[in-house]
DNA sequence: CCGTTTCTGGACTGTCAACTCCAGAAAGGG
DNA sequence: CCCTTTCTGGAGTTGACAGTCCAGAAACGG
């Protein structure tokens, strides 16, 4: 739709205007949205007041850059895995990288996704629009694979991909919540696991 | 600990922290914590700014005080189903109640104490730890049913009803993410069937 | 190299939200 | 019934934050 839209931007332009919002993705990340004051990215980001509103039409607009930010950085961050999910042994590869990633902070921050889904979802219709977006990549990510191991035959037939995935995409979202809150991975490696043994139990 | 604490309170005291807890939790729930002032939920409970701090050291005590009241809403809500899943028919009729409460809200708002999680955890360890409690009750809950099921022989002794029970949580609270996001019941409904059936799969 | 567009610095404004204060009303307790 | 404590009304203070404005610097395009 609109995205990086607006006017043309120069090379410079493009640079300032991806500085603001990885700034602001990142302390959003940390303080949440509501938490994060456009001067906070403007210090962060080593930017003027003008410039931000220069590059975005008010703090929504850049919450929803952030979100395209974000959903562009977990997917990455899972790849190459991600677009592979296509036997027992690549979801396994897959749910242990993802339990290292949260080990690796310390359990903070959950899901950079689905934090900003919790707290947008109700007060910015735009902004859920761009998150059902994400989601969607998401799980059709882990669909793909599914569909891939039925069609070979690995799967049984009664076995649903994008119901499969929509289940291992709502269990991995409340281990990464349960392990934010806890402090602790064992939230998600159990819900990882239990999505992973509940595909397995379709296998022919 | 504390929770309701503080001096003695009289009836109409406590009257009216009740009904100022009550309505920064309808608030809290509607527009987040961070979009609900204190102005506001002075309006909606019919109190002045001093009653508000008169009953609470200031706005994180009060949402200390709306997560405990949330949880005990949503671990009401779910009763007397929640203090029975001790088999998977009562597993599936607790199923088919959250489900139902969901769509009873047009799927808005999602969890009570989940979005709460989501935006407070990282800015209020103390409220955070109030959230690990909360989890911990309604986890508590799954878990004493599975713990019954094994007890009786119903559930095979590799069977683990804690992990069982945070996975189910898990599957739960992200089901009722992504449901709040679409806005329709099916992810949630995923999620509780692949919980389910990965429980029924310990059945001996 | 020159006109136009984009980009930047920084001061400024108006609003709103959290929290304080104090005086007076109501309740409790002996 | 009186003294103490709790409770309430409402005005006031302080600070922060989203967003504006305009002048000047840099980049682009022919």
């Amino acid at each position: 739709m609109d995205a990086v839209s607006s006017p043309r931007l120069t090379r410079k332009g493009l640079a300032t205007r991806s500085r603001i919002v990885a700034a602001a993705a990142q302390l959003m990340f940390e303080r949440g949205v509501a938490g994060t004051s456009t001067e906070d990215v403007q210090a962060a980001a080593g930017v003027s007041s003008s410039q931000l509103y220069h590059y975005f039409d008010g703090k929504q607009h850049l919450v929803r850059a952030v979100i395209v930010h974000q959903t562009e950085a977990v997917l990455a961050a899972q790849e190459p895995l991600l677009s592979r999910l296509d036997s027992i042994a690549a979801l396994q590869a897959w749910r242990d990288l993802v339990v290292e990633l949260q080990a690796g902070h310390g359990c903070e921050g959950g899901c950079p996704i689905g934090s900003l889904a919790a707290e947008l979802a109700e007060i910015d219709p735009a902004a859920r629009a761009e998150l059902v977006a994400g989601f969607a990549r998401w799980e059709g990510a882990i669909r793909d694979g599914l569909a891939t191991m039925r069609h070979r035959g690995e799967l049984r037939s009664d076995a649903d991909p994008a119901r499969l995935a929509t289940a291992t995409l709502a269990g991995l979202q409340g281990g990464l919540l349960l392990t934010q809150v806890r402090r602790e991975t064992a939230p998600l490696a159990a819900a990882l696991d239990m999505a992973i043994a509940h595909i397995a139990s379709f296998l022919v």
